[in-house]
This record gives structure tokens, C-alpha cells and sequence, in this order.
DNA sequence: AGCGGCGTTCAAAACGTTTAAGCTCCTCTA
DNA sequence: TAGAGGAGCTTAAACGTTTTGAACGCCGCT
């Protein structure tokens, strides 16, 4: 209406009163009469008045703003954590500052420093390999509350909330060896990020449990990309003795994989065994569909956003490291192996 | 390092200097000295200075941020938008803050109120069916800059970049009716959203201009979600005189579609023909893989935060409307109806 | 000598909140 | 009747920037 900005000095000339009490009548303080919150709520609602948290956050050091950092905004996965932890502070009443860095370090380091700026009241990290505790001294310095989400930064004294890789691992292998398998490869991942490093671990750790021998060319490393997973499976069937049977670092790549197979005139599920790890949307669908480990998104991605939040709020207690087992969910694409 | 919590002023008074100077040499002002400016900066760095946006937000009124508002984050097509958008939003210096609403308008109203508080510079919006210029009054009257992206909201005068819904779905109904396909569905999508209304009306203008008799019992309406592909084929698989081929509003719903067509089985491509519209990444990779419209997610995601950066920066013109035409992507689910 | 102009710096106000401390009344109690 | 106590409101300072207008010192010019 009035060209004028309308802040509480305005309101509170207009009705007459001090900024402070317009300032208390607006939050509901128990300090302010009745009749006097309701004048004021009245007046603010009538004059379209918008809260400026720039001034509020100046004054008070608080923002309720939560920065979120992730790899790639693009995997389904990620998409789906993102979904569930946006949902948990809205309704907690914060707000999701976004940065993507496409794992990239250097990358992370900048959308870091710029998120800083802000002054976000906590931060959700999915962190770049070659994260330490020092790259993360400008928050962890100033105090702001860090939980780090699936990914693990060795000796980081800090929250984390996510899921059970090794235990993971271990259900994928043991099913694959209940059915018969004997060599097993494994797709992506790789020991500079905890995800990849544990999974790989207990990869490992099967083999000397089960007696089977370790086939270093069995295991493929990189990225959880559809591509990654494609070219991966391609790679293992060129060996002189290929494979039975592959657990895949994600479901994208477990996608990739099931396309390669495929082309390659094969069937996945009857001639060659794939388990995928995160159980998107998409797995369930797929035809046949895909065998691999519930990850339980939703609940990761709402307990790290209430751990957050409880932090910021002061809730002060040694870090918690959260871990969430996985659940093998068996469809179409594992099987014992062909004779 | 020091307890302090270091500011303009620290670094002032540590270099007997004005904030003032400090504050310009930061910002690389030419009015101050070359050598006033290594010092400066060179101190600021060495204290750990951290810039407060807040503070400068609250001065300048500008923030820096783009409020990004989505109905749902995880449909893989925004997805792509929404990293597009950050990507580029990163390389110009903004940040994103992110609100979704999950397809209710009263959530949407809430969540663009709490956004509004933090000052954005512009706003992007895939607007809830039922916004009117109304809804977005809080944002217009405060002459802060408004991108739509996909969704148009009608008589609004504010710029808009998305697909062109009209060509993209009379280049489907060609595809499908060059095939030989008399009996040709819609799935999803309603008159409420502009994605909707438009395809529709293309649709049923394709009808007239070929001489197709209109069923409305072929339209069947509903979100662009998996469940909704599948539920909407099995109704019209169930006409006494079905279909022989279905366009769905979004590849999640086409997704829907061919599972529900192969659990009848029947074999999609073969028996029953499906486009899809989006052509995310898991298109490709079905089997059948599916045809579909490339909306050019991330052309549109960029040229939508180009416009609107443009526009805080005051790029002052009319409003522009920026259609892509969709590209028709012939994969494995369309086909010559079966005899 | 005086003056104009340039390059550099500074003081101070402003942005819109929150909050500690204090001020008025008024009522209640001793 | 004095004083305590409390309810309700206000004053004023503070948060950390940016920006305007002024001032300062110095140089070269007339």
C-alpha cells in the first residue's frame, strides 16, 4: 500500500508505542498485555509488515538458516536425503542454504567459505575425499554445529548420522555367497571417501571370513555414475575369468551395470549377479528389477536434520555417530550363479 | 586464533586505520591506496576476517541470494533443473536458499513468507496451481524480481523461461499418429498448471486438425508421479476401446506406464506405444529405453538464473517469455500400433 | 604566496532488529 | 500510610556493515 518500508519503527509510531514493544508483541512475549499483542499484531498485519532477519540475525547471531553441502544434487539418492532433511527444517521452522561441488575439493572449499558468510546457524556435510578437520576450522572454530552426513571424516570429532557401510557390505556378500557365488567383484567406490572405504573393507574382510581368494582385478574403482557402472561390468567380463557375480557402490552405478550386462547379451539376474546399494525410487522398477540395500533416506536425512537442529539449539553431549543398517531388499537381478 | 570475534573494526584498529578503509580496501575500491589495500587484505586474512552478510545485507539491502521454490525435489527432472540453477547461480556469486511445498498451495503460501524474511534478490518459482498474481503480491509490491521456470502463471507480467508444452506435445501426437495410432491417451497432468492446460489443449487441437474423434475418457488427469502412470494405463487398458498408444505428461508417470503395461503382459513399444516428456536421465537406460521430449533441463535451469541475476543487477526491459522448443527423442517404446 | 586539484583517508549516520535496565503506575500488604 | 512488588512499557545501546560528505596533505601552477 504506502510506498514507505514498513518496519517496527513505523508500526510503532503509528500505534504509538516503543519499537520494543512492537518488537515483543510480534514474538508473543508473555511481557507485553494482551490487548497490546493484538493492537500490534493487527497493525503489522494490516501494514504488510515483513520480519527482516538480516537485522534480527545481525543483532542476535542467529540466522535459522541451515547450509547444506552435497557432492552432486543430481543422484536420485542425494536427492531424496535432500527432500527429507528440507522437509524436517521447514518444519522446524529453518531454512536450507544450498551448495553443490560436484566433488570437486577445491570446489567445496569455496562454497564452504561463501556459505560461512552467511552465518548459517549449523551445517549438513557430505563431504569431498581429502576433507580434514582443517578444512573445516572456519566452522568448527566459530563453533557452528557440523553433522556430517554419510560420508565419514577420519578423526573428526564431530557428528555423523548415516548408514551402516560395512554391515552393508557384509548382508551383499553374504547373500551373494548363499547363492553360490564364489567370485565376486565390486564396482566404484574408492578409499578416499568413508563410504567407499568401509564397504571395500568389509569386502575384503569376506573373503578371509568365507575362505575365498582376493582377486585384486575384481575390484573396480571410481565414481558411482551410471557410466561408471557400465563401463565397470564391461571391464570384468573382458577378464580371461570374469566374474559371477558384483555388489555396485550405488544404485546409478548398479543401473549402469545392469546396461552393460544386457548388452553384452546376457540377462542380469540369471547370468551374471548385480546388487545395487541405496534402493532409489527408480530400483524397484527397473526390469528385472534391481536387487540392493535399502539405505533409508528419509529417516537419514530428518535424524540429521533434527541432531542439527537439537545442536543448534544448545543441546550440548558428546558427538553422536548414528548408523543406520542397511536392509537387503532381494528382486530380480541376483540369482545363483550358471553353471 | 584470538577469542575475538574479528570485524571490520578489529582490523581497523589493529592497522590505525578507519572501518571505512578497511571496509573499501576489501572490496578492492580504487579510491583507496594500492599499498592500503595489500595491508588490508593481508591482515584480514592472516585475523581469519569472515565477512557478515547479514550486516551488509541489512546496509545495502541486497543479499546475494536467490530463493528457489519447487513443488518436489525429487522428481529427477527438477532435479536437473535445480542443479543447473545452482551451478550457475555459484559462478555469479549467488546462493541458493531452497523451499518446496510438495504440491499444496497453502504450503507454498507459508514458505514463500518465510523466504520473503531473508530478502532474497529475486525469487524462482514453480508456481502451485491456483497462484495467482495475488500470492505473489508480498514479493511484486516489494520490487523484488520474479523468474517463473516451467510453470506459467496466467495474466502475471513477470518473465518466464520453460518449454514450449504446446509444440512439444503436437510433436508427440505426430510422432504417434504418423505411426498409424487413432486411439491415442493422455496421461496426468490437469488444467490447473499451465504444463497441463497446454499440453492438453494441444492435444485436443491435434485431434480436430487430424480428424480424430476426442474420448474424454482417454484424458485421464492426475500428478505426474510414478503410481500415477501405472494406475492411469490400467484404467485405460481396462476400456472396452482402449488405446493403442499413450502420451505422459513426465517421464516419472511414462515410467508408471510401462510397468503397468508389462505387469498386463503386454510388451510397451510392441503392443502399446508411450511417450514420455522430459527425457530425464534414466530414460535411456529403460528396457525398452523410452521415447520421449528432451525439455531441455539444463538450458532452462541456466537461462532462468541468468535472467533473473540479470534482473537484480537491474536489467530493466519488458517481461520476456522464453519457450524451448522440446525435441522429440525416438527410443523403444513407440511403434506402429499392433494389427 | 596563494590557490586549485588530486589522491587518500576518515567521521558519522544509517540500516532494522533485540535486549538490558529502568521508569511509571497501580495494587496489595503490613 | 508507606513501602514492596509487579505489570507494562520505554530508553538507549548494540550488532557489523556501507556510504556520503568532508577533510587532510601534498603537488604543481600562476
Amino acid at each position: 500500500m504506502s510506498d514507505e518500508r514498513v518496519t517496527l519503527q513505523v508500526i510503532a509510531q503509528r500505534l504509538e508505542v516503543s519499537t520494543a514493544t512492537v518488537s515483543l508483541a510480534l514474538r508473543d512475549s508473555p511481557v507485553v498485555a494482551e490487548a497490546t499483542r493484538e493492537r500490534v499484531q493487527k497493525a503489522a498485519r494490516e501494514m504488510g509488515y515483513v520480519y527482516n532477519r538480516s537485522a534480527a540475525s545481525l543483532r542476535t547471531a542467529r540466522s535459522d538458516i541451515l547450509a547444506v553441502v552435497f557432492h552432486d544434487i543430481t543422484n536420485p539418492y542425494f536427492m531424496e536425503l535432500l527432500g527429507a532433511i528440507e522437509e524436517r527444517a521447514a518444519e522446524r521452522g529453518r531454512s536450507i542454504l544450498l551448495g553443490t561441488y560436484g566433488e570437486s575439493f577445491e570446489r567445496q572449499t569455496r562454497v564452504l567459505a561463501t556459505l560461512r558468510e552467511y552465518r548459517p546457524d549449523g551445517l549438513i556435510l557430505c563431504a569431498a575425499g581429502g576433507t580434514s578437520r582443517e578444512t573445516l576450522a572456519p566452522f568448527l572454530n566459530a563453533g557452528i554445529p557440523l553433522v556430517q552426513m554419510m560420508r565419514e571424516i577420519p578423526d573428526l570429532e564431530a557428528d555423523f548420522v548415516g548408514s551402516d557401510d560395512a554391515a552393508g557390505a557384509r548382508a551383499a556378500m553374504d547373500h551373494l555367497i548363499g547363492l553360490g557365488h564364489r567370485r565376486i567383484a565390486i564396482i566404484g567406490g574408492s578409499d578416499t571417501v568413508s563410504t567407499g572405504r568401509l564397504r571395500r573393507e568389509a569386502y575384503r574382510e569376506m573373503h578371509a571370513r568365507h575362505g575365498l581368494t582376493l582377486d585384486p582385478a575384481l575390484m573396480v574403482e571410481g565414481f558411482g555414475t551410471r557410466e561408471m557402472g557400465d563401463i565397470g561390468v564391461g571391464r570384468l567380463l573382458d577378464l580371461p575369468d570374469p566374474p559371477t557375480a558384483a555388489i555396485c557402490f550405488n544404485d546409478l552405478s548398479a543401473f549402469g551395470a545392469i546396461l552393460g550386462v544386457t548388452r553384452r547379451g546376457m540377462q542380469p539376474g540369471r547370468d551374471f549377479s548385480i546388487v545395487g546399494c541405496d534402493d532409489v525410487k527408480e530400483a524397484a522398477q527397473w526390469v528385472p528389477a534391481l536387487t540392493t540395500l535399502h539405505n533409508r533416506q528419509v529417516e537419514i536425512g530428518a535424524r540429521t536434520a533434527d541432531l542439527l537442529i537439537d545442536r543448534c539449539m544448545g543441546f550440548d553431549d558428546a558427538p553422536q555417530k548414528i548408523r543406520l543398517t542397511p536392509e537387503l531388499v532381494v528382486r530380480g537381478t541376483t540369482a545363483p550363479p550358471p553353471r
